[in-house]
DNA sequence: GAGCCGATTGACTGGTCAATCAACCGGAGG
DNA sequence: CCTCCGGTTGATTGACCAGTCAATCGGCTC
């Protein structure tokens, strides 16, 4: 028998709230819910982490930071603005189809809940909204876009776009059984790009 | 001296509760809050609202069947899609202006808190989409736009754009000061529009 | 002016939970 | 065999707050 992995604990804690603020979002989840999930005590949350919004935030710090690396990635390639945020949409639905559950946690939890605890993280989430900008911003300057849009306008336009289909799948508005997800975010990125064609 | 308006509590709690839940966001306040907001006895909350929930449901309410009516109203108009979509963004962003605080709720508070209320709005919330999508769909069938775009999913991109404008000028993301509403409605349309042209 | 009734008041209760903490366990090292 | 120590346990505490309810108010009717 190989020796049985050292069971990190505080990764355990960590899918199991994610789970758990996922079935029943994160202000009806009790601490002692994600200890249950993790098959762990009540205390051992806290030895791990200082407060249950902490669970959260680590979660949310986690996956946002590869999604501004992803960005940052998309726009150091050589391709067209189009290509570009394509592959930014594309890691987001992409993300979403690998591990629905946690980007419902982020969309819901964090993006759309501006108020409680976006606001903490509003720095963060705002650099991504600047990283799609620049994107649409050098597009511009490449005349491969009007330039009568301001970058920033339309980068919320674009990121708004993803995040509502992403909540129309989450909540079943959408059907996404059968949809390709690689289809929308072309169908997507196509009718937004040909919406900041230069006139 | 006319003899003062009977001033209607139910009214005044309601208006009291759109300013706290503005503030403080809906977990945050307390019914105590509101009554002390509304100049009020805590009790008398729950003599005009069953509960806490209530209250916001029936600011959801009231607001949310006026976009119903508003996007029915455009649809009915004669003019093409994209003055009825216009119509239709413009109602949201007027309705904004008119309102921050009130729109600041009905977003952060319901709309794009899904998990919680919205769950219970969620077909209210739907038949707006729907509607949108209608007018996307005859459109369509009458060649103003192209065909290949799914109307539901076209509607919900759109209205996923308008209330992404919406959130960035509700949490200072972009500054609407010196925006001017109806160039950025203008502009949105113009755009989504362009990109749902005829190939 | 007596009686009625809905509007209004605010102290109180019951339950919920986040966070604490003292105790326990088991392996490493001496 | 003993001690130390970090990981682990879960009962307990203390705060908070939604919702209740018995009491009071004030206008209207007869």
């Amino acid at each position: 028998m190989a020796q049985a992995p050292p069971a990190d604990k505080r990764r355990l804690i960590l899918d199991a709230a994610v789970r758990v603020f996922a079935r029943q979002g994160f202000h009806a989840t009790r601490v002692s819910d994600i200890a249950d999930e993790a098959g762990v005590a009540y205390g051992l949350v806290y030895h791990y982490f200082s407060s249950k919004d902490e669970v959260l935030n680590e979660l949310f710090v986690e996956r946002w930071s590869l999604l501004l690396a992803a960005i940052e990635e998309a726009d150091s390639t050589d391709g067209g603005p189009r290509e570009k945020l394509g592959m930014v949409a594309g890691f987001i639905f992409d993300s979403y189809r690998h591990d629905p559950e946690l980007m419902k946690v982020i969309i819901v939890e964090v993006t759309r809940a501006a108020n409680s605890f976006g606001q903490t993280h509003l720095e963060e989430i705002r650099r991504a909204y600047e990283g799609i900008a620049k994107i649409v911003g050098d597009g511009q300057a490449g005349g491969a876009f009007r330039g009568d849009v301001d970058p920033m306008f339309a980068s919320m336009a674009f990121y708004g776009a993803v995040e509502q289909l992403l909540s129309g799948w989450i909540f079943g508005t959408i059907p996404a059984s059968d949809t390709d997800f690689d289809q929308a975010r072309d169908l997507l990125v196509t009718t937004i790009c040909d919406g900041l064609d230069p006139r």
